[in-house]
DNA sequence: TGATCTTCCTAATCTATGTTGTGGAACATG
DNA sequence: CATGTTCCACAACATAGATTAGGAAGATCA
């Protein structure tokens, strides 16, 4: 058994935290998960549709993306995700994935095997209820998207998804939610937001010259929370961060 | 205690099924749970965002719907509850309320105590493995919202929602997937595609004049499934239902 | 240092869907 | 049965965002 104190499997306990109180025990026995770390190239599809996933795939570094193809071909992103987050949990219990798993950037991720999740989670109540709550809080994130996609125009749903990046980002200790990195070209900002990247690129140039933002090639700054979360109709409260993550941004 | 064999609860039962196998004192103290019946009349509000809930709710009969607001006023609809389904699990751990629940017709309602359903799904592995698959199955279902909304033309996104619904009616036991009562108006129906009702009715329309269904006021028949599954890029396999439900629709 | 590729930007044009409005059918209410 | 209300159907018009396309600006690599 690896030592739990230097395990790779650090970042996760973080968000597992924000569901139920985890004691000495299950934090070392969470660290202590068999595990097989794997570093994938940008592009790199980590799992695709159909397959049957015998393990669960923990982000290190780096960022991926969910994502389905629907009849004519275009690609729509569910979800984004970064270090501390157990990607396809999803997948992973339901028995076979009904969407394409595939890093955006190069990252490191550590791939622990399904029964060994299973066994712990119903071994120890508190990470058995920090792993729900934790699929829960990926429910909620896909209702809000589901409303941004649906009923929000092209400018207010862009905003939102910054707004919904950076505070994830700044949660998981990898950026200050005023200025980021944001490695995605606009053609995959358009696929998160069912829009074509034309109209992501009028709108950047929008929310920009309104003085909201500021961004150089692959980074953001945010000149204006305020005005940007208004512009975006974004309220935090379907993150369910804990309170103490949100109070820079108030 | 009240007779496990005639518990209000039995509806309950079959969902949980496709996840675990549960023994029967499994089922002996689900059907046990304490519980509050209720009858709601349609438009009636179950949850309310921001609320904190202290128990969940379980569908008997009727339909339900969760929906968020947006800034401009639209309403965007995420969900469709019937009978079987435990509807606001997901709010209820979560702790506060991130969207609406509404009754989109009469319906009967059992509410569980919080409580009760945390210390039954971690008492019973087989209990607390059903209800975290039930919670992942709203997922998927979420995700191919997601992508339906973000990526579909109007006509196809219309009849996708129809086959979804066909099929889970069906696999609920409430109908048939070739004809089934569809007790929404054609509002409710662009809430839920994010579109508006007045499009909405031209692609019925469109659906009808291609001869892929019928329809009176409030019911539907489908004419050619294979033709509507194809024209809503609709396959199942993110519905998640078990082999033999789906018999019929192959 | 140039050759090649990707991404970004911009403009012109088009179209799917939204908006507004009207009349009538169906249903609910008393 | 009379009346009010909700929902549906249809039409005329408006527009947000899609489509297509070409060139500029960086990146990558020989």
């Amino acid at each position: 058994m690896p030592d739990p104190r230097k395990s790779a499997l650090e970042p996760m306990l973080r968000k597992l935290e924000y569901g139920a109180f985890l004691n000495g025990e299950d934090r070392d026995a969470l660290l202590s998960l068999p595990h097989m770390n794997k570093t994938v190239e940008a592009h790199t599809y980590i799992l695709r549709e159909g397959d049957k996933p015998t393990h669960a795939c923990l982000m290190l570094s780096g960022l991926t993306y969910r994502h389905k193809i629907v009849a004519n071909g275009a690609r729509q992103i569910v979800s984004l995700h970064m270090a501390g987050d157990l990607v396809d949990l999803q997948n992973a219990l339901l028995g076979t994935a009904d969407h394409h798993v595939q890093a955006l950037t190069r990252s490191d991720v550590a791939f622990i095997p399904l029964e060994a999740i299973k066994n712990i989670a119903f071994d120890r109540p508190a990470i058995g209820q920090a792993m729900w709550y934790d699929t829960l809080v990926d429910g909620s994130i896909f209702r809000e998207w589901i409303a941004n996609v649906g009923r929000r125009d092209a400018r207010t749903r862009l905003a939102h998804l910054f707004c919904e990046y950076a505070l994830r980002m700044e949660a998981a200790g990898l950026g200050d939610h005023n200025e980021w990195e944001l490695p995605m070209t606009q053609e995959v900002l358009a696929d998160c937001t069912g829009l074509t990247p034309v109209h992501v690129n009028r709108m950047l140039k929008s929310l920009e010259q309104d003085g909201l933002i500021s961004r150089t090639r692959r980074s953001v700054t945010v000149r204006d929370w305020k005005a940007l979360a208004a512009a975006g109709d974004f309220q935090s409260a379907y993150l369910h961060l804990p309170a103490h993550k949100l109070a820079l941004t108030q």
